[in-house]
DNA sequence: GCGTGATTACTCGGATACAAGATGTCCGAGTTTGAGCGG
DNA sequence: CCGCTCAAACTCGGACATCTTGTATCCGAGTAATCACGC
């Protein structure tokens, strides 16, 4: 159980962007490049970012991506979900009549975690990052 | 991101064990067969929890898994440990220098569900599980 | 009866097969900016 | 100086290739209880 790469990618690049400059766009070249990621692969992950709605993307020259809400309002959940999926940790694959106990323990476990990851917004750690 | 599905046969297995007899060891046969699974994987998983020290193997006739603790001491954090492994969630791949403020946040995130389940005991589900 | 060996019922562990998902690459298509060129 | 065209710089998305991991099976080895047989 681990979360991917592309989840760490995604996470390192939205604190890129928060700590940018909110108006111009950023290139997947130059993100790809701070990161260390080919940019074909980076641009996966960005897509996934802007099917969720977080950031917007601008074609064409000295276009690139951008976020779309405020950044108090982007959650670390939000980035995960994201690119993970909202499915939950566990299913219990057995046919027991409807209800599952340890499932709902799991499940309430897993709550305990996206509420903590649901309050901690991106923008807190924007100025640890600023000029990397 | 999910647990494996080892995992949910790990836990209903040791649910099992918990709401059975504790002086006589089920076999392999009987639990796979409780929980629709082969014979051979579920041993593998049986003996993963071994290996944890959460249970015990006694081989021969009349052989089986019973448990090693006291009921009351096993938590769900730790069959999941034992069949998961207790690596996290979460290893950043870049290299800025030792500290990276996104892998403390959902280091942070899974301690607080590893709490939760560390604190969730096995034995508190076993009278909904009597005679499955 | 009583010991001794064979059979049986188990677990244990390695080797292997298979499928799915994560990771990563390649390439063509669409879009906007900006430069260059002709009038 | 103005407008048109074309090239460059981008993103977008699909189609692959590869590698790891989860899932699962098969088989041989070891071990303890039980049964059978011979003394």
């Amino acid at each position: 159980m681990k979360y991917s790469q592309a989840t760490d990618y995604a996470l390192h690049a939205m604190l890129y962007l928060v700590a940018a400059a909110p108006d111009k766009p950023v290139g997947v070249q130059l993100l790809a490049e701070k990161l260390g990621v080919s940019q074909t692969y980076l641009s996966k992950m960005m897509t996934k970012l802007v099917k969720a709605g977080l950031i917007q993307s601008a074609p064409g020259a000295n276009g690139g991506y951008r976020l779309r809400r405020k950044q108090e309002d982007i959650s670390f959940l939000d980035i995960i979900h994201a690119i993970e999926g909202t499915a939950s940790f566990f299913e219990c694959s057995l046919n027991h009549d409807n209800e599952c106990v340890i499932q709902k323990v799991v499940l309430d476990a897993e709550r305990q975690m996206e509420q903590y990851l649901q309050n901690k917004k991106i923008s807190e750690l924007a100025e640890h990052f600023k000029g990397r």
